[in-house]
DNA sequence: TAAATTAGCGTACGTTGGACGCAATGACAA
DNA sequence: TTGTCATTGCGTCCAACGTACGCTAATTTA
């Protein structure tokens, strides 16, 4: 039942218990540690060791306030991602707009952050806040809740995909636009529209918006189904 | 410049040189292997022990047909993609949408594939062979190169993603919904669109299409684009 | 038959995450 | 003040991981 996960993110107002010696460490303090390692080196160099190293302790000490790497790393992602945006009001689209570029800005700061959304289960505060203020700025539209919880999904994978695209692309070895360019010198009349596409789009140029371009996409496609169920009349 | 990854993934013709032992083990019964352990026990069981226990060899043995574990991984994740389906035709949709959901079915047969595109960089063939066949069903649309590549990148981000919560949704335990409910037990109030779009889902209905509500979505929005560049006086 | 090449694998090592228990600390009861 | 004992930090130890290295045996080629 408990992976002990649940109980850290939200954890249970503490007794105020005080005896024996003065804790040199916190929660906060190893989760900020943990983050900074993230931040520099990336979510790979985040180890129980390399924590430890970043405070000054040993190994072992993270153990008393952390009960293992995988509820660091929830600890960790849940902190990263702050609190969500204030989404109330008339405009649905506006607001939801808001809230998934808050979000792209917010992930950017912390780029492993992409790593982590696809192992992890339970979500902490701050991911709740997150959900909870997507769907308040879907109040007022005429989806079904499914549709409301399907929509943020898919802005949110939008989202994240594209950090993690832009990341990648910060390292040019790394551009899937590079990792392409030499098998396609090899092999690319095999891929004639492959290359047709990424020739068109000119080597450097295309400084792809691609946040932009999902966002206003699936919008647009949700705008559609909105105005669909408002007047099912209206344009196909 | 080459991790390696890339010469497995594109190996040149072999010599067909013959000498020493033959060989009881080929790099396609090594990825057989792991893709089966991964198929059973998931991505993180695949060890190169437990591929070389599959294969009722010893674990250094796997080193003479494949790199390194990454190289490994590599192959498992091309081979497990098969080949595109065809996409030529007419009707930009209807092809991209056979495209969407063949993929979907095939990642859903070997549902640890979408916790790998989060890390891969080389593409190998199988995926260049996507990506083309992707390509060209947008052949024919006024779409920039970079808006086709855009697009889907938007698709497959959407596939992966509701092939990840199909996979989660299937053992009760780790679904979204299921890991919320305790919390909203104790934290409702806190969160009441969230309670409010749970409760009108029903607990076990909404068995969420929701690929196929994302396709749509992104299609829809796709194709308002596209007849807007047709003739930008249409409709807005 | 001898030389060359190659597959399989045994050994060894560095790095992980984590169980366990000891020693020092300091709030409380006496 | 003095003992009691919960709590913190951490040293030790271990299993599991990926993989470098080199030996042995099989097989082709000369």
């Amino acid at each position: 039942m408990s992976d002990g996960v649940t109980d850290a993110l939200w954890p249970a107002p503490s007794p105020a218990r005080k005896r024996g010696p003065r804790p040199k460490l916190s929660v906060e303090d190893v989760v900020t540690a943990g983050i900074a390692v993230a931040d520099a080196e990336g979510v790979a160099a985040v180890t129980m060791q390399r924590v430890a190293d970043e405070l000054g302790a040993a190994k072992m000490a993270l153990y008393r306030h952390v009960r293992g790497k995988t509820e660091l790393i929830a600890l960790m992602l849940d902190s990263a991602l702050g609190e969500a945006p204030e989404t109330k009001g008339e405009n649905w689209r506006a607001h939801i707009g808001v809230w998934a570029r808050t979000m792209h800005e917010r992930m950017s700061r912390h780029p492993w952050t992409t790593e982590l959304v696809v192992t992890r289960t339970v979500p902490g505060p701050a991911e709740m806040g997150w959900f909870e203020a997507g769907l308040a700025a879907l109040a007022r539209t005429p989806l079904t809740g499914a549709e409301r919880l399907d929509t943020l999904a898919l802005l949110s994978n939008q989202v994240t995909a594209s950090v993690r695209q832009a990341v990648v692309a910060a390292n040019p070895e790394a551009s899937l636009a590079a990792a392409m360019a030499p098998i396609l010198e090899t092999y690319g009349s095999r891929f004639p529209h492959t290359v047709a596409a990424f020739s068109e789009t000119g080597e450097s140029g295309g400084q792809d918006d691609a946040l932009g371009f999902g966002i206003e996409r699936i919008l647009d496609g949700v705008a559609s189904l909105i105005s669909w169920r408002r007047s099912p009349t209206d344009s196909k």
